[in-house]
DNA sequence: TCTGGGGTCCTAGGACCC
DNA sequence: TCTGGGGTCCTAGGACCC
């Protein structure tokens, strides 16, 4: 942190003087921050939804990733936990309520350590969200299941995951990083892409002074830490981010990619996953540096045309895609695992009330962000594991529960049932914004017409 | 006592239309 | 009477990500 520039050093004239060259204008949206002179933008200016591409400037783009977000904000809670190892789980809260006859709600910052629950006073379903870094240690971490975690790290302790709180300190840090560098694009509650490339100062060092300044800037107002990585694109800023955490910084430049990308194992991008991965790895294909190795039509032989080109570009560090700064939802879900698996014949009831409740939820989903959809759809997952999907589209888009609910049953009744599932899901999609007129027709179009008759369950 | 929940995007076949 | 060829929409499954 010695090597600070900003806050106290000026804005150099080549930041705004280039930037002045290229729009005509006086850095609209700029204006110095009266604390340190810097200039941050103004969000009642309006932010620019994406920075032209100019000759001259170079690429700068930043990955911003929350260091272990869900467990970090935990200990900013349960500050009495710090340092040891602790799993945010799966486990439904009645269980943990269970365990040691505390219910988490009472939970503060003087909670005793005896009345949080531990991995190995738990039985159940369910797996890891996030870990500490000391629970990391132990080989547990995002994923794995909590029954398996607990025989890794059996002292670990196990706390509910809260989205609220999580949420919260999402939009929190977002909003820092949005009055240093207006463009960001939104990709998880923990994770953001940023674009330095105009933003005064924003080539400094490579985009370093930003860097550190947004990092600051954060654990300033939140007491959060987070890992930057700076690089000419998203594909390379992605794998940046990695390379120093927690709390690291990493600025990667063109000449970068054969000595710090190439030695890297192919599932460190973003889009190789275990399959493919597994693919790579049986044509003798181990990092990055041997795919660049692979003609074109090699890769396209055995990948197809669109992922066997994509992996070539890959190679060679090339992405271009812009930042996205907006994006409409396509589709909003609700499932559940049950505690065990369940029989239509013999669990109609529960399962009654459990796609009720799905149903319903993502009806209220859909209310609050005033969509509607005309897709509807379910998702079995089976015990074996095999999962099924049927889907409907409707003439007209709805949002009501008891329509949803009607819809869903008629996919129900494609499926075959008579085998025992794990898993229930209620799928909305083909999204549309809901309109407000009131006196639509339509709107309530899909209610009417309903016919009354069994559904899959029995119930009318 | 294995294996969550909420998403996005892609592919591929069939229906249907011009 | 051989295989015409686009295009779009719908559906099911699957890979991948956080």
């Amino acid at each position: 942190m010695s090597k600070l520039e900003h806050p106290s050093s000026p804005l150099k004239a080549e930041d705004t003087d280039s930037f002045e060259a290229v729009f005509g204008l006086p850095l609209p949206a700029f204006k110095p921050h009266p604390q340190d002179g810097i200039s941050r933008h103004d969000p009642s200016l309006g932010a620019p939804e994406a920075w032209p591409q100019t000759p001259g400037f170079k690429r700068r783009i930043a990955h911003l990733d929350m260091d272990a977000f869900y467990a970090s904000v935990e200990l900013l809670r349960y500050p009495q936990l710090k340092g040891l190892p602790v799993v945010i789980g799966g486990g439904k809260k009645s269980l943990l309520k269970q365990l040691n006859g505390v219910d988490p709600a009472d939970w503060d910052a003087n909670t005793p350590l005896h009345q949080f629950p531990q991995l190995k006073s738990y039985a159940g379903r369910g797996v890891i969200t996030t870990a500490t870094y000391a629970a990391r240690s132990f080989g547990v971490g995002s994923a794995m299941g909590l029954m398996k975690a607990a025989q890794l790290c059996p002292q670990a302790y196990l706390l509910p995951v809260d989205f609220d709180q999580y949420r919260h300190y999402s939009q929190r840090f977002k909003e820092i990083i949005l009055e240093i560098c207006p463009v960001m694009q939104n990709t998880g509650v923990d994770e953001v892409y940023l674009d330095f490339t105009h933003v005064p100062g924003g080539q400094r060092e490579n985009g370093l002074s930003m860097a550190k300044l947004i990092q600051r800037s954060i654990f300033q107002a939140t007491g959060l830490t987070c890992s930057i990585g700076v690089a000419p694109n998203k594909l390379l800023a992605k794998m940046a981010s990695e390379f120093n955490k927690p709390n690291g910084i990493s600025i990667l430049l063109e000449g970068d990619l054969q000595s710090r990308i190439w030695p890297l194992p192919c599932k460190k991008v973003n889009g190789i996953g275990p399959k493919a991965d597994e693919k790579l790895k049986s044509l003798g294909i181990l990092s990055i540096g041997d795919l660049a190795t692979r003609s074109l039509d090699t890769l396209i032989a055995s990948f197809g045309k669109k992922y066997g080109a994509w992996l070539y570009s890959v190679a060679r560090g090339q992405d271009d895609r812009p930042l996205e700064t907006h994006s409409d939802p396509v589709s909003m879900s609700r499932e559940t695992t049950f505690e065990r698996n369940l029989l239509v014949a013999k669990d109609r009831q529960e399962l009654g009330e459990i796609f009720t409740r799905l149903c319903t939820q993502v009806s209220l989903d859909l209310q609050r962000k005033n969509l509607k959809g005309k897709t509807v759809g379910v998702k079995i997952k089976f015990d074996n594991f095999k999962t099924v999907t049927r889907d409907q589209t409707l003439e007209v888009a709805i949002d009501q529960a008891q329509d949803i609910r009607h819809t869903a049953s008629q996919c129900l009744k494609r499926i075959d049932l008579t085998r025992r599932f794990r898993l229930l899901g209620v799928r909305v999609s083909s999204l549309e914004p809901k309109t407000l007129d009131a006196q639509d027709p339509q709107a309530s179009g899909a209610s009417r017409s309903r016919p009354v008759q069994a559904n899959w369950l029995g119930e009318s």
